[in-house]
DNA sequence: TTATATAGAATAATCGATTTTTTAACTGAC
DNA sequence: GTCAGTTAAAAAATCGATTATTCTATATAA
């Protein structure tokens, strides 16, 4: 499902990198709270080097910062910050939409039909929980996958682990959601009719609406 | 110098961390090899923690391979990736020098003539060690430096790591090295003249040029 | 009162040793 | 000779404890 390391085989670092990553993403930290080593190390039952290990990685990652001799805290948030995020997407996976289209081949259209009808079926069932999150997720990254480039795709999920810590911060707002669940099928649509500039003007559409999301959420919450 | 982690206050964990990262770019390990840890201990009079620790960053960075239970290995060479780390410093980096010409404001360009003046007297002495990278890095992190965007910056920082493990594989080619010196001195020039367009298709020679360096570089050495 | 100093508690970083897993060498059956 | 199975050695991952640093509260001096 995730490949953000190869876990066919799993050591507790490896394991609570992935935890902590979701829960990050999933705001289960407030933003610029500090991160008490020890309380980690009860909570999620798991000892104190891989422990450590994962947070360093995380931290290289940009899911949190590290100070020399204090710790880590979770790294605050900011309008600027979102326009940021919200702005490389646009330009990046715009960029890698295109490429995908481009090269994308037989087996990739079979994906592409596969990973939007599974996030359809988590769409209607109206749980947007971590299972959904995982299928859309999922589903972003097989629309650019064969853009050709390994960096495109890896600054790409980046963006969108950084890009969620806002978008998740409220709860859903159906309308929206509908509007944009709709335009993950128009996505699939275009990149089969192989239809470059429109499908890029619908991506761009579809990451403004999200971030217009996020934004709103961001504000609600501040 | 760097801001890869803040120095300001150095830990094991921070000091290997930037010695391991200057070595991995410096090519001073083979691609492709796997990193004998209790030698790496020995070698650089570190701890495991902080050294594993510092591991664990350079891979979660790109610099490394990590693979559950088998360690470390620097990851491999290849024209296919080469191809794809020049592409994307040439849209990545020529954004932002053009964002960067927009925005930069007096002191920049007072700190651009600053640092083209210091890399200078550091290409006439000849000696292109450590020295002259550190200056050269900084150059080009200076062009871009006031383009608005973080997330750019950090991932030109990244690619800029990884392009050096290629261009530096070889020793110096004094004609050509003349040629991107020269490009340099244009580059703040463009800069500030505000001349964008200029500006953006010399970026882009630049980085082509170096990427013919790093590529016979990267022909000779396979 | 404000600022500075300092002791004690809390936390971060690191160390040394242990456990787990992989790798390499060896064995014997086919 | 080759291959599966076994074992010893090596290496990776993790643990438990120690050391170093920061933080907090209190005391003291200007």
């Amino acid at each position: 499902m995730n490949q953000h390391l190869q876990p066919v085989i799993s050591t507790a670092s490896s394991r609570i990198y992935e935890t902590l990553r979701r829960d990050l993403v999933g705001g289960r930290f407030a933003a610029g709270e500090k991160l008490a080593i020890n309380a980690l190390k009860e909570h999620y039952h798991v000892g104190l080097s891989p422990l450590r290990e994962a947070l360093n990685k995380l931290a290289a990652y940009g899911l949190l910062i590290q100070e020399n001799q204090r710790g880590f805290r979770v790294p605050t948030l900011s309008r600027a910050e979102l326009d940021d995020i919200a702005s490389m997407r646009l330009e990046l996976e715009g960029m890698a939409f295109e490429r995908a289209i481009q090269h994308g081949d037989a087996v990739w259209e079979a994906e592409l039909l596969a990973a939007a009808h599974r996030l359809k079926r988590a769409d209607m069932s109206l749980e947007k929980g971590e299972e959904w999150e995982a299928l859309h997720s999922q589903f972003h990254r097989t629309l650019v996958a064969p853009c050709g480039s390994v960096w495109l795709l890896r600054f790409i999920e980046q963006l969108h682990d950084q890009f969620d810590r806002y978008r998740r911060l409220g709860p859903k707002m159906p309308t929206v959601r509908q509007t944009l669940d709709d335009q993950h099928h128009q996505l699939v649509e275009l990149a089969l009719q192989r239809d470059r500039k429109a499908a890029r003007a619908l991506m761009d559409d579809h990451i403004q609406k999200s971030y217009q999301v996020a934004l709103k959420r961001y504000e609600a919450h501040a």
